[in-house]
DNA sequence: AAAATTTGACCTGC
DNA sequence: GCAGGTCAAATTTT
């Protein structure tokens, strides 16, 4: 799992960074046929494409550099691969036809996020704007509450790799721990989906595809989304020390679907610069830090833990587990200093043998590669 | 009827 | 061998 790791992530992350640049391409050529858009929003265009572009060059570079970079070795790491091409975890094709062995879960960008529910008494399940489909449920040894496995929705239409875990916690009923593994690769839209999904069933908080035309986007709690982002891990602990006495105020009868405090990010943590304009950013707009306009409600019910209602830190590795090889720290901080992005952050809150693929959005660009799995 | 969930079995890594 | 993760048939819900 160690050879060729950082060299075939970052050519992952490449495609993705392409993809994203293609995307913005596309924007900038819808910007120019629209005679009510002005130079700013050229020259904005044009930035976060330039700053795109040079972040694939220095990904490039880095993955031209790194050792092992030959690639090939694809690892056939379980012989239960063959048959999993009905599973998440088979093998993609590439447009070329090669296959970029997906490592199972293990090569996956990977991160967690804590949050609370309002209600410990309700199966309540927290919207974070994507749609899930729970896939199984598993006793885990050690915990009072079974993890639930989620996918992605559009898993087999779009060949959308993510899921998530989804844990509650053993001391405290209205937090869960959900880890995502990989990224969504879809196209469904995320909005700031702030709401729980508190009915046990119709469960997995399938949002329905909003129509753009609501107001979020770019208004001015954008900003606020964008800035969540950048201290996503200081929100926990300001959000403690804040609100260390904050009471949960009522939110409402335990009837109505209690609406999330937050919206967790389905994304990794994942650094914007001042540059980047959230916009079409449905990570962003997922990602409501606390405080923000698009919090409904902190919860109640809930005897405290850290004092703080909506606690989503980006865990970094569990002590003891070292980042695989520098090569993902690397890659991340060169493309940090490449563009200005803080990338080797996002490294450092991946799993140790992430591939590190993917800090992006998934913007409109999916690899069209990706075949179904099911 | 289609989509989502449940659940036991199976597979993999440690 | 055990525990965690995934599959897929059966079941339930929409």
């Amino acid at each position: 799992m160690q050879d060729g790791a950082g060299a075939e992530g970052g050519i992952q992350l490449l495609l993705t960074i392409l993809a994203d640049a293609e995307e913005q391409a596309r924007q900038l050529g819808e910007l120019a046929e629209d005679p009510r858009s002005r130079a700013e929003h050229y020259r904005g265009a044009a930035r976060r494409l330039q700053g795109t572009l040079g972040k694939a060059v220095a990904v490039a570079k880095a993955v031209e550099a790194a050792p092992g970079s030959s690639r090939g070795t694809d690892r056939s790491d379980s012989p239960r691969s063959a048959d999993e091409s009905s599973g998440g975890t088979a093998a993609v094709e590439a447009p070329e036809g090669q296959i970029l062995c997906n490592k199972r879960r293990k090569g996956l960008p990977r991160w967690t996020a804590k949050f609370r529910v309002p209600d410990a008494n309700l199966e309540a399940t927290p919207d974070d704007g994507f749609s899930w489909r729970k896939y199984g449920q598993k006793d885990i040894l050690g915990a009072k509450f079974p993890r639930g496995y989620y996918r992605c929705t559009y898993r087999a239409a779009q060949g959308c790799p993510a899921t998530k875990q989804v844990q509650r916690s053993d001391t405290d009923l209205c937090v869960f721990d959900v880890t995502y593994l990989g990224e969504h690769t879809c196209h469904q839209k995320q909005r700031h989906a702030a709401a729980v999904t508190a009915h046990g069933r119709g469960g997995s908080q399938s949002p329905p595809p909003p129509p753009p035309s609501h107001h979020e986007q770019q208004d001015p709690s954008m900003q606020l989304v964008v800035m969540g982002f950048k201290d996503s891990l200081k929100v926990e602990t300001e959000a403690s020390l804040l609100h260390q006495d904050h009471d949960c105020y009522d939110h409402g009868p335990a009837s109505a679907p209690a609406a999330m405090p937050f919206s967790f990010p389905s994304v990794p943590p994942f650094h914007h610069h001042g540059g980047e304009a959230p916009d079409n950013n449905p990570a962003a707009a997922a990602f409501s830090p606390p405080g923000s306009s698009y919090f409904s409600a902190p919860p109640h019910h809930c005897p405290a833990v850290a004092g703080s209602y909506n606690v989503y830190d980006y865990e970094a590795r569990p002590p003891g587990a070292r980042m695989g090889g520098a090569q993902p720290s690397e890659l991340g901080e060169v493309v940090s200093r490449a563009t200005g992005l803080d990338y080797s952050s996002l490294y450092h809150h991946a799993e140790a043998e992430v591939d590190p693929h993917l800090p992006f959005p998934p913007f409109g660009g999916p690899s069209p590669s990706h075949g179904p799995y099911q």
